[in-house]
DNA sequence: CTTATTATTGAGAGCGCTCTCATCCTTTTT
DNA sequence: AAAAAGGATGAGAGCGCTCTCAATAATAAG
């Protein structure tokens, strides 16, 4: 019989009540290199020769060592490895608290699989910083420091001043960080090209053939915005359109801030919006039908980073794909590199992206003048 | 100058190319205790005293090492103590193969969010093991086996056959399981009452006043998927009402199975449909839309897990919200109790979920009959 | 048959920290 | 004033592994 507690999700503490009787403790045997050593009858020295794969071991031996580590499930001690090598295998990926909007975005899940995935491929492991608030960062950041834990640090840009951001990539712990820091300045960094990306998504709604083209950046405190903004209206520039003012509005990156950006520019009466994340396009998008408008005829939309809401949507959105899972492996890749042959001196990797065509932009029916200006 | 690398999404190998010439390699001190002690002359004893907070140690001598190892900015090697301590601080959260959609479902984010907080506050850190394949098991199996490395480990159901779950889950490593497992013989395991939630939403089709009420199921090897179709199933012979398969389908908990699933059963046709994901429900209501049929007046919906897409479809979806980031914080708990007072008796706990009333339902405006059978 | 060469194994010194014990110096007690 | 108690510090033995060096055994070369 069991005794099972349904704790309230609003209850404070949960009750935890044993459901079996105690129980003889299972006892593992907890062997060392030496216990395995004296089994087989041999030095401890040549026992670590097989485990770490050395030749100079006579394949007799070998032999019988591999027996017994198999025989007793043996498994060396990591910390132990690790004090005498000094190498952890392991590798922290920090997301400052500057980056909020963690796993509400599916951008960031995404990139930890990417990262994960570079990890097990290399076999190295992957902790997780998750920096909650400022409490937590001042809790955190030891632990990080502390030597002798992690190889190497894999770090998200959040707030271009990011004092975390800042002080771990400037430590000398090995570290990458993923997209660009606001100070780049002998930090190595790996980033997508979003300028670029922005300027073809922009481009793409003037080759179409509009010419009143808005944008909803993200928040004003990052990088990104920043690339992507530029992008914009270097588009704009290049086509010898001027950069109106009335035509940009500030978003947060999420659904409900993109629908309020709209709101704002709506009157402005762009013909085409491009938005610096799908969610936030989603929320525009849905702001220009609850006022009546068709998408993409009376306004066209082109969001970024192609999140399966994109497809979800009554008219899908037309996006910049970005090479997530490739980003998060490169920078392990990289990262393992600098951790094997110094940080020194900084480089940086700039992926690019690549624009999906769907309905929103209306370059499938619309086409005014595919040879642009 | 710098020199950057445009590297398409789409090419095998990253160029690195160096964009600053070389430079003098910062040279941090990596001090140890010894180090500490020497400088500000006492033994490391008493340093080590210091830095773990021992009482008996002089307010005067006290004051000079934290002076020292402030103006050094020492941090004790993690390794070292480790295997001085047998104690790492450090758990692992894996991540079987079996359990796809990590990263396209929101919910594994939030539990991770979860756990990643609760490990924070308790001042623990935490190493995520994403398993992508059957060849990434092999290679991440002994790096959890591994002692030393890990304290405990909180591991993710998959399937109930997952031989990965089983086999941690009955080794000696602390452990507590994610979900009820398949064989939940003295396992310790935190899950949320799947029955008790999958009964309360039919349950209140009921009390609606619905009749011929379906279910889209998750996939059939999972014990999430049992469990819902068990409170299901009750719920309608608690109501007098006989379980009819044709208003049976099963889905994968992905939007399009969910689509896929209402397909088969719109010819049914029911008057609800319980559905075991946000997901699925989502993928059905865009079924039942294309079939011109209207929400909730032909069909009522509610779903599971009360993901951000349940507001941003047109008709706001009812579902069961369950408590996510805290079900991830009290199994960090859980787990630490282990660790720290022994893996015997097995435990579980239950947690509550909580019916979320918005449109899709109908009760807002139908409610044929309030107090049901 | 002696010497040089190589393959195999053993010895032992760390890696940097914790923790128990012993020692020394103050206080307090009788 | 002598003895007991207590507080602060030093000593040193591990924790389990790696890695260099020395020793031995086996083989090849002169």
């Amino acid at each position: 019989m069991m005794i099972v507690i349904h704790e309230s999700a609003l209850t404070e503490e949960p009750l935890l009540i044993n459901f079996f009787p105690s129980d003889e403790t299972q006892f593992m045997p907890e062997l060392t290199l030496e216990d395995i050593a004296k089994l087989v009858g041999v030095h401890r020295s040549t026992v670590s020769r097989v485990v770490n794969g050395a030749s100079n071991v006579s394949p007799e031996v070998r032999k019988r060592v591999l027996k017994v580590i198999n025989d007793t499930g043996y498994h060396p001690n990591a910390a132990a490895r690790s004090l005498a090598t000094q190498r952890s295998w392991m590798i922290g990926l920090v997301l400052p608290h500057s980056v909020s909007s963690f796993f509400t975005d599916p951008y960031f899940p995404q990139l930890t699989q990417g990262i994960a995935y570079g990890c097990n491929s290399h076999d190295f492991t992957l902790s997780l910083f998750l920096v909650g608030n400022k409490e937590d960062e001042a809790k955190i950041t030891p632990r990080i420091s502390r030597r002798g834990m992690l190889d190497g640090l894999l770090i998200q840009t959040g707030s271009p001043e990011d004092r975390l951001v800042q002080r771990l990539a400037k430590s000398s712990i090995p570290s990458v960080v993923l997209g660009r820091p606001g100070s780049p300045e002998g930090i190595t960094y790996i980033d997508v090209d979003n300028v670029q990306a922005a300027f073809n998504a922009t481009r793409h709604l003037l080759d179409i053939g509009y010419r009143r083209i808005a944008t909803i950046t993200g928040s004003h405190d990052s990088t990104v915005t920043a690339d992507r903004l530029e992008g914009y209206t270097k588009a704009l520039s290049t086509a010898g359109i001027s950069v109106d003012e009335a035509l940009i509005s500030e978003g947060a990156f999420t659904e409900i801030s993109g629908y309020n950006a709209m709101h704002k520019l709506i009157e402005a009466r762009p013909q085409a919006v491009f938005a610096a994340s799908d969610s936030m396009a989603v929320g525009a998008m849905r702001a220009v039908q609850e006022a009546g408008l068709c998408i993409p005829e009376d306004i066209a939309f082109i969001g970024f980073d192609d999140v399966p809401l994109a497809t979800l949507t009554k008219i899908q959105l037309s996006t910049i794909r970005q090479p997530i899972l490739k980003f998060g492996i490169k920078a392990v890749e990289l990262l393992i590199d600098i951790i094997e042959n110094g940080q020194k001196p900084a480089r940086r990797i700039i992926m690019d992206t690549e624009l999906i065509i769907r309905d929103s932009c209306g370059a499938r029916n619309v086409r005014v003048n595919q040879d642009g200006m």
